[in-house]
RNA sequence: GGUCCGGUAGCUCAGUGAAUAGAGCAACUGCCUUCUAAGCAGUAGGUCAUUGGUUUGAAUCCAAUCCGGAUCACCA
């Protein structure tokens, strides 16, 4: 139980007993006093003021004195300032609140209650490499999963691969064209940026061919269909659809190539999945619904034979969800993939990590399962996020600023290793271990850039910023890891002596009890982060407690405190702020090096 | 035009009913014979887009306005 949830009833009762008011635990508002006032907990007090109808200072001061004399070994002393009841609890308290939990390396995770979340996130096209925009859904998917799992659930983290149609089809007939045979093996290039090389050359020959049918008197929009390179995609998507060997072959060869360089960015950056499915394997799968859909009259069909739903009494418009020549459009697909997903794994909720663009679309599909009665409609959630910008604007692939997710990663491993040189405090690390703890860095500060950030809201990447290892950042967090493993080092801490801190170690100094009552809130900000679906919140919570481990670090020392009972205190606050960084990083899918 | 999201320090972001609005970066001052200075302490920087309303109390809730973005495809 939190110390909040503790202080609660006594209120409750005092106020019963002086006043005989019933007020309830969600009626009270019971928050840590700010550090520049003198106390633990604050009670406040407006809420009920009006209620009572007795000033605030002089309502502080009877639930005060009620309070200290109902339980003077919880309750040490009061303050009251404005409308604020500020709590001084018992040293003891503290005390035993660390003993308790401080060698848990599990604190803040709770075991499994079988809940079931799905949770889907990356999602690529296979026709181009993965770039920064791909890294934010990537990492939050990740993180979003870990977190859900240290709330108890179980987690299915899902990819839907994005590997039939058009796109894939131009980098196709690309290659066909100027490749000569080339291989991402004799072309030393990783498969996912080498298929992704012939789109872009699709494109610059789409543009080239454009312009010499314009030039000769067409307009524009008929010269893009008109081209032959346009028409050779076309042709070969019929051919894919149809079933052609050798375009199957084709397909199945660049596809191939794609995953080879996909697999090695997910393995580097850390993530993964549960399980795979591909869209080539599932998009005719929704077409069933608009059967079910028709007889249930949810759906209707126009003249032309085109199925739509009509949502115009949500506040809506009318949504296709069939084309006239019978075949699926996006929705279709999504509509099969979820019933394909409930049927695997019978979830309770599932996520869909997707961009903000996509809002509309989301909503309904959401709406389309509740209105076919569908049992999981409800647990459907679409998990936002806004899109990366750069200083100069929005990426853009035709201009070619578009950040590549190798690239970044590569840069930020490299910005490590400058930085780790310079300082010099691992000369002795082999090789293997440097290029780890590069990578660890690196990745360290890509990832909790990317997470810091409230997911809803589009964000500005400046590269300049992102190369910044001090403040706000992954390796400060690090860092802060780092030098608590190192004073821990140098101390062999017995069984014996993990419990027993003896008297000389109160009273609590400031900055201990500060430490205290920040590293109790952990687990009620992994449960704030799972219910807002935000990583940032522990981005944020695991900074300022770094934050203030360091100053309290630099206060008082450890391993020469003043008294052996000081030094038991503070070993175990340091052993409990190394355990709560370990598990916070890690829910943020960041790692923590024991040197740096 | 409809719908949705956003506007807080020079920049990037916290704060969504409560105390004197906070961090980081950038600028400026200090602190390494003492547990890792990727650190710590300090100075300076704000009409919380604007106007009106609700409230004991508003950056936070409501309304209107201004500005920025997304979306409203027989594309995915």
């Amino acid at each position: 139980m939190t110390t909040a949830e503790q202080i609660k009833p006594f209120a409750i009762r005092a106020l019963k007993e002086l006043y005989d008011v019933d007020l309830s635990e969600s009626e009270l508002t019971v928050t840590p006093t700010r550090p520049e006032f003198e106390g633990d907990y604050t009670l406040v007090l407006f809420s009920f003021v009006k209620q009572i109808k007795k000033s605030p200072e002089h309502l502080g001061k009877e639930i005060g004195d009620c309070l200290v004399k109902m339980s003077p070994e919880f309750f040490r002393s009061y303050n009251v300032i404005k409308g604020f009841l500020n709590l001084t609890l018992s040293d003891s308290h503290w005390i035993n609140f660390l003993k308790e939990n401080f060698s848990d390396n599990k604190f803040g995770v709770i075991a499994p209650v079988g809940n079931k979340v799905v949770v889907e996130y990356s999602s690529p096209n296979t026709n181009k490499p993965l770039h920064l925009g791909h890294l934010r859904n990537i990492f939050l998917g990740w993180s979003i999963s870990e977190i859900l799992k240290a709330q108890g659930n179980e987690v299915v983290k899902t990819c839907v691969v994005n590997d039939r149609g058009i796109h894939i089809c131009k980098s196709m007939i690309a290659w066909q064209l100027f490749s000569n045979g080339a291989t991402p093996e004799s072309a030393n290039t990783k498969g996912d940026h080498f298929v992704g090389d012939y789109y872009v050359k699709f494109n610059e020959e789409l543009q080239k061919q454009k312009n010499d049918l314009i030039a000769n008197g067409m307009n524009k929009e008929e010269a893009e269909k008109e081209t032959p390179v346009m028409k050779a995609a076309q042709q070969m998507l019929l051919d894919w659809e149809a079933g052609k060997p050798e375009v199957i072959d084709l397909w199945k060869k660049m596809n191939g190539w794609v995953y080879e360089g996909f697999d090695t960015t997910y393995k580097r950056i850390g993530a993964g999945f549960d399980k795979m499915y591909y869209e080539s394997g599932t998009y005719l799968l929704g077409k069933k619904f608009v059967e079910e859909g028709l007889k249930l009259g949810v759906f209707f069909k126009k003249e032309d034979g085109s199925v739509w739903i009509d949502l115009t009494a949500e506040g809506l418009d009318q949504k296709l969800v069939l084309r006239k020549d019978g075949t699926s459009v996006y929705m279709t697909q999504d509509l099969g993939l979820a019933e394909e997903k409930y049927r695997d794994y019978h979830y309770d909720q599932s996520i869909y990590v997707i961009g903000d663009e996509q809002n509309y679309h989301m909503k309904v599909l959401k709406l389309i399962m509740e209105k076919l009665g569908k049992p999981y409609a409800d647990g459907i959630y679409h998990l936002s996020y806004g899109m990366v910008e750069l200083p100069s604007g929005r990426m853009k692939s035709r201009e070619g600023t578009v950040v590549d997710a190798d690239d970044m990663v590569d840069e930020m491993a490299a910005v490590a290793k400058q930085k780790t040189e310079e300082l010099g405090k691992v000369k002795d690390f082999s090789q293997e271990e440097l290029e780890e703890l590069y990578d660890t860095i690196g990745l360290g500060a890509l990832k909790f850039f990317l997470l810091r950030v409230d997911p809803k809201k589009k964000m500005v990447f400046d590269p300049e910023e992102s190369v910044d290892f001090h403040g706000f950042t992954g390796p400060f967090i690090q860092y802060t890891y780092a030098r608590i493993r190192s004073i821990l080092r140098k101390e062999d801490i017995t069984d014996e002596s993990k419990v027993f801190i003896d008297d000389t170690a109160t009273p609590l100094l400031n900055l201990e009890k500060q430490l205290i009552i920040s590293l109790e809130q952990f687990p009620a900000m992994i449960q704030q982060a799972a219910e807002e679906h935000n990583p940032s919140v522990l981005a944020i919570y695991v900074f300022n407690a770094a934050k203030l481990f360091n100053t309290f670090y630099t206060e008082h020392s450890v391993l020469n405190a003043e008294s052996a009972g000081k030094k038991q205190l503070r070993l175990q606050l340091s052993i409990m702020t190394a355990n709560i960084i370990k598990t916070a990083t890690a829910l943020l899918g960041i790692r923590v090096p024991e040197r740096m």
